[in-house]
DNA sequence: CATTAAAGTTTCCGATCGGGGACTTTTTGT
DNA sequence: ACAAAAAGTCCCCGATCGGAAACTTTAATG
């Protein structure tokens, strides 16, 4: 129920997204097909991958519904 | 002081590292020589370019002592 | 089991990343 | 106003992105 999840790197963003893809009970495709991005970059995306672009990584947590915020270290 | 500041696309996450880096009253130079970026990239991430790397991006963030949460929509 | 979907892998390829360095423009401080 | 620093632009270039499509492996369901 921990409402704010800190993510400190590709790994971790990629196991959270996945891990949320599937509460929702979506598909790779699917992701890919209401959203901007390709099914390759969905699935690399989720295995962590640090080269992934940062407009197209928005448009994945849009599509699943989540927020991205900053915290300045310390105040959390 | 709001400590959350909800980011909603390249162009927000430019501005607000931008204005991090001002109040630690850093050069983007400098965030170059302790982070493993180039001087180039810091310019175009706090221009909004969509197409930086995540992995860049956390590096950066951590050098300004930033930390990234995510949070389901409706749970802020 | 058998079948089908999903997930993961591989190849091809045009487009672009990001670093380095040189240069120009803007900002800062005295 | 002037000098210096910072920010922004430009070029070169090796490396890699990400989409598409075909294929293999894994998982799910009857």
């Amino acid at each position: 129920m921990k409402p704010f999840t800190k993510i400190n790197n590709s790994e971790e963003l990629g196991q959270y997204i996945l891990k949320e893809r599937k509460k929702l009970k979506l598909t790779q495709k699917e992701i890919s097909e209401f959203t901007d991005v390709g099914r390759k970059f969905v699935l690399e995306l989720e295995k962590g991958k640090t080269t992934a672009q940062i407009g197209k990584i928005f448009e994945v947590l849009n599509g699943l519904g989540l927020e991205l915020h900053l915290i300045k270290r310390g105040e959390s």
